[in-house]
DNA sequence: CTGCATGGTTTACATCCGTAGACTTTCGGC
DNA sequence: GCCGAAAGTCTACGGATGTAAACCATGCAG
């Protein structure tokens, strides 16, 4: 089951604190993306059918937590433009941001401090 | 305006060989992803619309010819998942094909080799 | 007890997408 | 000049998505 890009804003909320109530969710999301009520409550039902997230009873109302965690919509996400845009090969990924200028002075360090990790390892 | 996949499955064929006419894309395309002629005659109509690709007569007959360019394509794919993934850092990015080690040997060297250019170029 | 607020469910609707059939136009061969 | 094959255009249709209104249930305040 595919989570869509609205869907996913409302799945970072909830990684970043759960659980949360609808109201909450529709306090914060509201303003932030432009949405009225009733699309969160869209969301959120589209959602749950899709096993991402779960509601848990809190008396009259429920407070959802995620399902699928981040790290798996990440490496979803990760896999299907590796897979789609750079043939599964994860160099000309890196050397396209490199070539836009994408790559920051700490970007760089960050990487050369994980590759040295990752051949220390080997 | 935005390229589906499946479009850009025929964008793939166009950046790959062109211009090609349409008979030629439904005649390997067709086979290679299991559509039918007319599947592709649509994709064609969609992507003329957007502007992704450009018709020339050749005779009876168009031949087409990719107006976006691969480059362009692959910048707005990786963008677009930077952002809505990574919060628009590379080195998460990285770091995730790293931890779940989809970088080859090969694309370690390769990571090295860019990194020194980049770090030369400074 | 009873109506209202609050939260949840159903319905709506335009657009895009994947997939494809039907119809139309036109050039080259007979 | 007419017909058929090839190329292109129009129509279709179900599912996903973005966006939201309408409606329903239920427990708390009065």
């Amino acid at each position: 089951m595919q989570i869509s890009s609205a869907e996913s804003m409302l799945m970072q909320a909830l990684w970043d604190r759960h659980p949360q109530s609808a109201d909450e969710l529709i306090r914060t999301l509201g303003p932030a993306q432009g949405w009225h009520e009733s699309t969160i409550k869209t969301l959120i039902t589209r959602l749950l059918q899709k096993q991402a997230i779960v509601a848990e009873k809190d008396g009259r109302r429920s407070l959802y937590a995620p399902l699928l965690t981040r790290d798996e919509w990440i490496a979803d996400q990760s896999e299907s433009l590796l897979d789609r845009v750079f043939g599964g090969r994860v160099a000309p990924l890196v050397a396209h941001f490199a070539e836009h200028r994408k790559l920051s002075r700490k970007d760089l360090a960050e990487l050369k401090q994980l590759i040295a990790e990752i051949d220390d390892a080997d």
